[in-house]
DNA sequence: GCTATCTGTCATTGT
DNA sequence: GGACAATGACAGATA
């Protein structure tokens, strides 16, 4: 008995395993101690088949969790709000930066990979075959109608969760049974049947269905337990079964010994495999979902000044798109055919129509993968601090500070000269902001013409023309060295004129002004003696004393706040900027991970659904065979198609007679006059 | 000339 | 209330 004990609970374990790579959740130690059935399949949220939420699972799966303390986590958290933000507002500016909401919802979806549905009330492991109650997809379904078998089986094992916690409770009660139909055959009797059985199965005697009780506790050193012998001792012996080695032998079979049963899995299990990939597949690829990476050249355009060039100009950095090529990457075997087999409401893993095309494809929704296209942000910022740098390695070390952090204001192309029209216009101008009316970039030029004022002239008598044929108002690189020097700027006339002048003196003078940006151009003009980098980056307590204990005039004050305030902001665009690459960034390494553990979910169900397929075959066929070997009160052979095998709690099994409805009767009763007992017309 | 992209700037909001 | 950061929006520059 220990020896039958030990091998069934060494089965039981192994069963148990196999079970929990679906999500069940068996509690081998309850059953082993004959509280709870091992396998408990109910309604409420309490019950222990809980299957995986493996939405869940996004944030331990291979360590990876999502912490407060995990740096991560601003990603996650960031690309949730930046993803809400879009489909909230459908801004372009904003780009869905959780691409991950979509692969959860999509790919581990709760319905695809097993979340309990609510309709699964199965009770054991049969009735978890059956496919219609856990919400299967439409097409497993359909699938799972075309084996005929299967669905013979599925039908048989359905329902049967309604006469679970009765024959459990039957079962565990020492009582008689009440008249449900169904006795118990204790386990002395099983034990005889099975020596005649071994003995000859030809001459196994029909076993009375009355008599059949079934049960067979684990403590009770066997599944089946027939109390039928001893509660009817004028019977003849029943025929002996050996169900203990079929049973044994089933539950032992390591999980890896599924593999060998594939032949047992019905061939529709390519096709399936076909046809489901392909649907979760599901026309999203994630490859297109990558940031390209767009690398870019150092081009040294005009003046010196090196700029970065796209090496791909063919279109936005991101292509995230909704396609309708299929996903390659799914491998053909990523779904599973358990749709043909009768343990698929177990696995359960599809569901309807959730990655099919068109579910899918609203979920990915196109619009906001437009808008990132449309953000169009590219690396570069970490590119042109190098560039920065490269070119400021000619510039005086002092200075390189200054242009630490892409600070530098713009460079100006082009100026103009205090004779610019306009200019008294704007130098009077004391309290307000010189671009105070203007809105945009653009307000700025006014404000260029607005340069050369009276004061102005009072300052810098000596100001030169700049020729203001070009209105370059831009220099799209973050810094300009000449004018980023203290030198340079504060004395800009002698910084000028201490350049070594060639023959192109008037040439080089242009070209020197082209690199002024505005701010520094106004700062020069009105004699500020401070670099637009260092009003930028100067503390503000300095700032302000700067303001005050200069005796600078109202223009000069107000020059420097714009300055100051245009090169922080200047500054927080950049940081922006670059805060959303990273986002962007961030989201292409969640994509990878994320399709990386949906493809590794997508094997291990295929892996999980053959195993459950061979097992649902085994169990069929266990089935029929046990089935066989008994007897209704007539004398008639059991059918299947009219009775059926459930296992109930503490491994009690019991013999259910199909309703037409489909509904199984439990049959087990008492252990008295089983002949009266059962089946039901 | 058109388009995409980059960049600076302004306005606004929140801290 | 001012300084500042963040960010959307806009416009100019450029390839």
């Amino acid at each position: 008995m220990q020896n039958v004990k030990k091998y069934f609970t060494e089965g039981l374990i192994q069963f148990t395993i196999l079970l929990s790579l679906i999500g069940v959740r068996v509690d081998v130690d309850s059953y082993l101690n004959g509280y709870y059935s091992p396998l408990e399949i109910t309604d409420g949220p309490s019950s222990a088949y809980i299957q995986t939420p493996f939405h869940s699972l996004r944030d331990n799966w291979d360590g990876y969790s999502v912490h407060p303390k995990c740096p991560e986590l601003d990603y996650f958290f960031a690309s949730r709000r930046l993803l809400d933000e879009v489909r909230a507002l459908g801004s372009p500016a904003r780009f869905p930066t959780q691409l991950s909401a979509w692969l959860v919802h999509q790919v581990p979806d709760s319905s695809e990979f097993g979340e309990p549905p609510n309709s699964t009330s199965s009770s054991n492991v049969s009735a978890g075959l059956s496919s219609e109650s856990t919400g299967e997809e439409a097409n497993d379904s359909d699938l799972l109608a075309e084996d005929e078998s299967c669905s013979t089986v599925s039908s048989r094992l359905r329902g049967r969760q309604e006469e679970c916690q009765t024959s459990t409770q039957l079962s565990t009660e020492p009582r008689p049974y009440p008249s449900t139909g169904a006795c118990e055959i204790p386990k002395e009797e099983v034990e005889l049947l099975n020596g005649q059985i071994d003995g000859d199965e030809a001459r196994e005697e029909p076993v009375p269905l009355t008599q059949l009780a079934l049960s067979s506790a684990l403590e009770q050193e066997g599944l089946f337990t027939s109390g039928a012998s001893l509660a009817c001792p004028e019977d003849p012996p029943p025929p002996a079964i050996d169900i203990h080695q079929h049973w044994s032998h089933f539950l032992s079979l390591p999980v890896s010994e599924f593999d060998d049963l594939d032949p047992l899995v019905p061939q529709q299990l390519s096709d399936l495999d076909a046809s489901i990939s392909s649907a979760i597949s599901q026309d999203v690829s994630l490859r297109d979902a990558m940031v390209t990476g767009s690398t870019y050249d150092m081009i040294p355009p005009r003046g010196g000044v090196r700029t970065l060039v796209a090496r791909q100009p063919r279109g936005p950095l991101f292509r995230l798109e909704s396609t309708n090529s299929s996903n390659s990457d799914s491998s053909p075997g990523t779904t599973t055919g358990l749709a043909a087999l009768p343990f698929t409401a177990v696995v359960n893993g599809t569901h309807n129509g959730t990655l099919s095309h068109g579910a899918l494809g609203g979920c990915l929704d196109e619009a906001v993968f437009d808008q990132i296209n449309l953000l169009g942000l590219e690396g570069c910022l970490d590119t042109m601090d190098a560039q920065l740098l490269g070119n400021l390695q000619g510039i005086d070390p002092c200075i390189l500070e200054d242009l630490d952090s892409d600070s530098g204001l713009s460079l100006e192309s082009s100026s103009r000269g205090p004779t610019s029209p306009g200019a008294s216009e704007v130098s009077s101008a004391s309290s307000s902001s010189f671009c105070e009316d203007e809105g945009g970039a653009m307000g700025y030029s006014s404000e260029a013409d607005s340069l050369p004022s009276k004061g102005i002239a009072e300052y810098d008598t000596t100001w030169s023309p700049v020729d203001l044929s070009e209105s370059v108002w831009h220099d799209h690189s973050y810094s300009s060295p000449a004018f980023s020097h203290p030198s340079a700027t504060m004395f800009p006339h002698k910084a000028i004129k201490q350049e070594p002048l060639s023959d192109e003196d008037d040439d080089r003078e242009d070209y020197e002004d082209r690199e002024l940006s505005r701010d520094e151009l106004r700062a020069r003009a009105l004699h500020v003696p401070f670099s637009a980098t260092e009003i930028v980056s100067m503390p503000v307590e300095e700032f302000l004393e700067l303001l005050e204990g200069r005796g600078l005039s109202a223009a000069q004050v107000t020059l420097l706040r714009d300055i100051r305030r245009r090169g922080k902001n200047k500054l927080a665009a950049q940081n922006c900027r670059k805060r959303k690459l990273d986002a962007i960034t961030g989201l292409q390494e969640e994509v990878e991970r994320l399709q990386a553990q949906r493809n590794r979910l997508l094997r291990e169900r295929q892996h999980t659904a053959k195993a459950l397929g061979a097992v649902g075959q085994r169990m069929e066929h266990l089935s029929r065979d046990v089935l066989s070997r008994l007897r209704d009160d007539s004398g008639r052979p059991l059918t299947p198609e009219r009775y059926t095998l459930q296992c109930g709690a503490n491994g009690r099994v019991l013999v259910q007679q199909i309703r037409r409805s489909g509904v199984a009767t439990t049959t087990a009763g008492g252990k008295t006059d089983k002949r009266k007992k059962e089946k039901k017309p």
